[in-house]
RNA sequence: GCGCCUGUAGCUCAGUUGGAUCAGAGCGUCGGUCUACGGAACCGAAGGCCGCAGGUUCGAGUCCUGCCAGGCGCACCA
């Protein structure tokens, strides 16, 4: 829905500030394309509405000082292109082109926002970048609660998938799920024995297995739909390591079952949903076997073998990982015959590419970035061998700080803060916005006593009272009888009309600058793989709002400024609205 | 020892991928503002050799190198 060929929306202005460039640049005699330039708002009043680098960018290939390219596009864009648009033009500094706009100019890119209504820079991406991708985040194994440091994998993750696709992109959200191994072994034995004690029974929880006491609320769970039928095949064991596989099976998979109910509950409470819920083990079945694997691993087996990458060595299975840049080769099956979680996970990754994704996307966090060179070697190992086609992003871990001091969890220990406290303590709103607004590249601290403490001056909420206050005043307006104004608006946004001819005011001017910068805002967030980016713009966002709501009153008399006001308004509203939710949080009406 | 991430105001962090007063925001501290549409707001002050030292060029918080400090990793665990 981008229409590069307005003028009234920065890129179309870039456009065409592009064009006279050119046009410069062929009078002078250069060869080729100009080089990149960038038009940004620049943070000064005082160096206009726009400013571009272009001059300086492309001085040394023309041969000519900056400041006579700069003035040259000036005078060639205002006189063409640019002729309604431009106010005057100043070259300044070593050679920058700032452009003062016309208040017609600041209309029609205003209108221009309210005719996009929500939707205003949707489709930011160009066609030819779109992509089908897959995103694939949180993939804890289901043997326990979520914890605060998979909250921000989560609120990362998500707010990264709703910035993808509002952008343009084809997303697919995938949760994979680790439940095959000796983990979940460990789990399911834990679970019998939890099971067993209920019961009365004398069987000790695993030293290595899981200590947590949701494994006895589980425990009862499991009691009161399967009774008692269990206990004498548990009990009859010497403990639960040595329990038979048939019987572990039966916890195993319930508890699987029962853990990825509790994620499901949890993760949409953090409004956090998935497409694909990609289970381990399944890829463990189908197919006629290879070295004695079924299914996607014996593929993925096949395939490595066809590219003769694989040997044994003291009786395992190795992958020549080492040829794709690995610091040392890999088992793939152990001397005992089982496969290592490696395996299924080059597996996975195949089974990905075989679904057809374009791009994949896998959110790590930092404990696991020692991974990183095997997976992208197996993957490079793998047809058709594109390494660029997987993306390994690492995300910091959250450091908790409890009285002030470092609190570590341990999910075996059952010692963690979970998702659903974190959610208990501060809401979903609050607990979103703070943790997708720092970089993922580093470590978030979070006080848990400060955030509760803090929570009702949580940035969150001057943002969300920015959108509730624009609400107020536009309930206002209609109960004071200005449905007129309102509608004049929607008139202007069905692309029916203009909006009234009034001067623009420096703080109506400095909010028309802010709401455009959003569809590059998107754009930054997308490239840069960083959801802050759209958390850091709507604080700024709603400081202009307030700014502007101080300075300028919507309600006035005079019927065509407060239709210009009402405009502002609800381009704001819009655009806080549409932000907000591109980071899971809500936009309420009042507060 | 090797690898990845980080080092910016008292605290938590931005800094549009090299641009102009670029030393920024929020919180905290101190002081102001509206008898009008929501004060969860607005304005101002104090506070920093951007970890240290070199280098690259018209120009560096941003890129390169070397140190220093913190975090996380370096399995036939996941």
């Amino acid at each position: 829905m981008p229409s590069h060929d307005d003028i009234h929306d920065v890129a179309g202005l870039a456009a065409s500030l592009d064009a006279a460039l050119a046009g410069v640049l062929a009078e002078l005699g250069v060869e080729g394309p100009p080089a990149a330039a960038e038009l940004g708002v620049p943070s000064r009043r005082e160096h206009g509405d726009l400013t571009t680098n272009a001059a300086l960018v492309n001085a040394k290939r023309a041969g000519r000082p900056p400041r006579e390219i700069a003035q040259a596009l000036g005078e060639r864009w205002s006189a063409g292109p640019g002729a309604g648009a431009c106010a005057r033009f100043e070259v300044a500094g070593p050679g920058f082109l700032n452009l003062f706009l016309t208040d017609a100019w600041h209309r029609g890119a205003l209108a221009r926002m309210l005719v996009a209504g929500s939707h205003y820079g949707r489709g930011a991406l160009p066609a030819e970048r779109r992509q089908k991708v897959n995103i694939e985040f949180v993939s804890v194994n289901p043997t326990g609660p979520l914890h605060v440091g998979h909250a921000r994998y989560a609120s990362y993750g998500d707010a990264l998938c709703r910035i993808f696709a509002y952008a343009g992109h084809d997303v697919t959200r995938e949760f994979y799920v680790n439940d095959a191994g000796t983990q979940m072994l460990r789990f399911g034995q834990s679970l019998a024995a939890r099971y067993a004690q209920r019961l009365g029974a004398d069987v000790a929880v695993p030293d290595d297995g899981y200590q947590g006491e949701y494994l006895l609320g589980l425990a009862d769970e499991f009691i009161a739909e399967a009774g008692e039928r269990y206990l004498e095949a548990v009990a009859a064991a010497p403990d639960a390591l040595s329990l038979p596989a048939d019987v572990v099976a039966v916890f195993k998979t319930w508890g699987r079952d029962a853990v990825l109910e509790l994620f499901r509950a949890t993760l949409g409470r953090l409004r956090v949903p998935f497409d694909v819920w990609a289970h381990e083990s399944a890829l463990y079945t189908g197919g006629e076997p290879y070295r004695g694997f079924a299914g996607e691993v014996g593929k993925a087996l096949a395939d490595l073998d066809a590219e003769d990458l694989l040997y044994e060595h003291e009786g395992a299975v190795w992958l020549k990982t080492t040829r794709f840049g690995d610091d040392k080769d890999r088992v793939l099956i152990r001397s005992s015959g089982e496969a290592t979680y490696f395996l299924s996970d080059i597996a996975y990754h195949r089974d990905k590419m075989d679904r057809g994704f374009e791009h994949m996307i896998d959110i790590w966090g930092a404990d696991h970035h020692g991974y990183v060179p095997r997976m992208k070697a197996a993957f490079t190992a793998l047809p058709p061998h594109q390494p660029e086609r997987l993306e390994l992003i690492i995300g910091q871990l959250v450091n908790l700080l409890e009285g002030g001091a470092a609190k570590r969890m341990s999910k075996r220990r059952g010692d963690i803060v979970t998702v659903d406290d974190l959610v208990e303590a501060i809401g979903v709103d609050a607990a979103r916005f703070l943790l997708v607004g720092r970089s993922q590249d580093t470590t978030l601290e979070l006080d848990l006593d400060l955030a509760v403490e803090q929570s009702s001056q949580n940035p969150v909420y001057y943002v969300q009272y920015a959108h509730a206050r624009i609400c107020s005043v536009l309930r206002t307006l209609v109960e004071r009888g200005g449905e007129g104004a309102v509608a004049l608006v929607d008139e202007v946004a069905a692309g029916a009309r203009g909006l009234p001819d009034v001067a623009v005011g420096p703080e109506e001017r400095d909010l028309i600058h802010t709401l455009a910068r959003f569809p590059d805002v998107v754009l930054a967030a997308v490239e840069h793989r960083a959801p802050h980016r759209v958390h850091t713009y709507l604080g700024e966002l709603a400081a202009g709002f307030h700014v502007f709501y101080r300075q300028c009153r919507v309600i006035v008399d005079d019927p065509e400024v407060s239709v210009f006001r009402v405009g502002l308004c609800r381009a704001s509203q819009r655009i806080l609205a549409t932000g907000l939710d591109l980071l899971g949080v809500s936009a309420p009406e009042q507060m």
